[in-house]
DNA sequence: GAGTTAACCTAACACTGTTCGGTTAATCGG
DNA sequence: CCGATTAACCGAACAGTGTTAGGTTAACTC
């Protein structure tokens, strides 16, 4: 194929098919194959608008983290810290299966640097200490990467026979997959709610 | 080569020499290739010993799960927590670049059950109900993960240039990495004090 | 001593991310 | 309007991946 009236590929189509497929796939279904194969292109063709898969992959996550809010320290610094881990833990778990690639390392973007200049200024504005307010963030951070991908109640079995009368302290641990979207999220708002608290 | 007089490979042999490959060179840097050529071996002969590199890498992380304490609750379910939670960080930042590949899925075996019933058992014993037990084992695990691979301080360039003015409240960011190992265990032991407190 | 099993090998398969060089259409300068 | 440049795609290849099939020989069992 020649180059077309119309070009077929975008940074941006790439971006939201990649994302596509890892919602769909996981993150190891998604190879640059497979993506330009559901483009209607070749693999080599994607190398015109994206520097390499890792990047694309940055640029994804990027993209995800857009939306955290950061209005809630206008009110006070609690509800800024729960507004953000909140949003930030919504994020992610919309798009679930690229968490893992987020483990390897932080996607030093610069809105992710702008978030935790924010952060820090409004912690130490509320009196905290430099070094306090680093590690406040720090431990909100541990929350929202925790809550993402430990993705606690999607590592039980369905069968109840898995448990049986080893773990009699896991006796319903069968039912957990059922309501794993909503266990996992009161998890959390229990988890960051007691963090919040306990400061 | 034929088969030799004594094995060149066992279990153990093959499971080590791959820790200690992540360790050196992460997770990526480790291949059956790579890892047979350390053991004077062909990649082929691996799987005599091992059913996959997948199944290796839970056996590994088992491994090193070993050692986590669950005798705090003999004590009271806040010392249980905290000890099972400082012993199961510890564990995990001795080999941090594994983490990342738990992150895939619980390595959801025999032993990580048997942690999680006692886990519940204690807690259901001192008076919470099942529900806000299991949450708050959720809870312990998204600290303990999220501190295990956010690993957060260790995402900050150690050049003043890249924060600069921009981000007034990070200008002491390039200094994180050489206190990346003691800041993670402060903001660790800070973030379960607080959780442990305001439960 | 024969037969079986265990431990290694070589070779291959079907993938992966990425690069190189080529072909053609769109676009810009004069 | 024409020539040169650039942009967008393709085919083929490279070096690497996990894994399997089939072969060879030593060690063990009866």
């Amino acid at each position: 194929m020649p180059r077309p009236s119309t070009p077929l590929l975008s940074a941006d189509r790439i971006r939201s098919a990649a994302l596509a497929i890892i919602d769909r796939d996981g993150l190891d279904g998604l190879s640059m194959r497979k993506l330009a194969a559901e483009l209607g292109v070749q693999a080599a063709s994607l190398y015109g608008h994206v520097r390499t898969k890792d990047q694309l992959l940055n640029d994804i996550a990027a993209s995800i983290l857009q939306p955290v809010d950061m209005s809630g320290f206008d009110v006070d610094w609690r509800e800024g810290l729960v507004r953000c881990a909140r949003s930030y833990r919504e994020a992610l778990s919309a798009h679930p299966n690229i968490v893992p690639f987020l483990a390897y390392g932080p996607a030093g973007r610069e809105e992710s640097l702008r978030r935790l200049d924010i952060l820090n200024g409004a912690l130490v504005n509320a009196g905290w200490s430099r070094r306090e307010a680093t590690m406040i963030v720090a431990g909100l951070m541990f929350i929202v990467f925790g809550a993402a991908l430990s993705s606690f109640s999607n590592g039980f079995s369905a069968d109840p026979a898995d448990y049986g009368d080893r773990f009699p302290n896991l006796d319903r641990a069968h039912l957990l997959p059922a309501v794993a979207a909503e266990l996992d999220r009161d998890s959390f708002e229990l988890t960051l709610a007691a963090f919040v608290r306990g400061l």
